[in-house]
DNA sequence: ATTATCTATAGATCTATAGATAATGC
DNA sequence: ATTATCTATAGATCTATAGATAATGC
């Protein structure tokens, strides 16, 4: 199985070649570009080959299966995102979103990417599905807990609970995303997050004000 | 042109048969059920045929391609929504679209369908692309307006312009749409999409309190 | 010797069309 | 006579595999 190198052989084999690497940050950045734009189900292992300059058995050799590709974009992407997450001081987990959103605007096709794929693996048919179900529901939780954390020092202005705080700024975060790319002229993801989020929270001016 | 039955003869020409509506509603049926669930790209004109229990050819008299089939659909479903938001009195608008949201949601396919579609149509390649653009388009304007009239009346609770207020909300509806398909116990799109509208405009009680 | 990559090809599937048969309506 | 529908088929595309050649690393 060459697409889960793990280190070097696990009995005497000599495992991937130097240009490896490369080659399949090349094949997974060519997969990106084309799920972002015409989904999983839109786009073939063919053009795959031919955007990262291979053949179909070239790229088969390192993909077996456009699956494969798929859990390997997925990875690949979704574990940046979360460390980008993770290294945000606790408290200041709520506000970081729009920034992080905004971040990601700057790149091309990360945003297309989460809001093509986030609604095709909804059908429960997509090999996605249960990567995007487990990750709503985890994301759901985590903002849930910083919702509270944010109502025990005082800083929340609504009698909402914080399920119902932590759907509401998903579903903003998602919305504002689509809309984005039908017109980025049209509206600023991370003033439209940050706007909603003032609604409801004290997030103070740490970002503006020394 | 058969998809295009505007009446009877232009010229002498017989027009379609009695049946012929009934076929054509059968696969449109089955159309937007494959829509929902495997998006334009996803689908095949095969899979229409069988689920419509009609040949391919049978299914070319009636649509000649693919796109043809996807405008018919996007017609018939978005010409329905659009009469029910007008029936509605241009007070109530806003806190309307919860309800329409909710029976949306007792329709099979319909939320998933507006989904789905909508995110895969965010490519300016998909032949959707001018639909949903447009209709984001005259939907923000709308809703501008609406909320325009809402601060008129002194029932707007914050400083956020109109435009903005519209952007946020036809985002919290697109993505609470999103997160009820992946798990419709988990949130109330009508309830939430209440929560969101009560926090910035006064929408009275007319619906709970006679 | 192993990994990486290619050309060639077979089988399946999709799209599109030709030509024939059946049903409907004047 | 027109509309509706079918079977049959051709051409293109996609997936998957076999077998050969080239490059890399011990």
């Amino acid at each position: 199985m060459p697409e889960s190198r793990e280190g070097p052989s696990p009995r005497g084999l000599r495992g991937p070649y130097a240009k490896t690497d490369a080659v399949q940050t090349r094949i997974l950045d060519a997969c990106l570009e084309l799920f972002a734009e015409l989904g999983f189900r839109g786009t073939t292992m063919k053009q795959v080959a031919a955007r990262a300059g291979i053949s179909q058995t070239g790229l088969a050799h390192h993909f077996s299966s456009k699956t494969a590709l798929l859990d390997a974009v997925l990875r690949r992407r979704y574990a940046d995102a979360a460390a980008v997450i993770m290294a945000v001081p606790r408290r200041e987990v709520l506000s970081a979103q729009a920034r992080v959103l905004h971040e990601n605007s700057t790149q091309p096709g990360i945003i297309q990417l989460h809001t093509l794929l986030s609604a095709e693996a909804s059908s429960p048919s997509h090999p996605a599905h249960e990567f995007f179900a487990e990750r709503l529901d985890s994301y759901r939780e985590y903002l849930t807990g910083a919702f509270d954390d944010a109502k025990a020092e005082g800083r929340v202005t609504t009698d909402l609970p914080s399920a119902q705080l932590a759907n509401l700024y998903m579903a903003v975060q998602d919305g504002l995303q689509l809309q984005w790319i039908y017109n980025p002229q049209a509206l600023d993801i991370e003033q439209g997050v940050h706007a909603f989020l003032s609604a409801f929270v004290d997030v103070g001016g740490h970002d503006d004000v020394p």
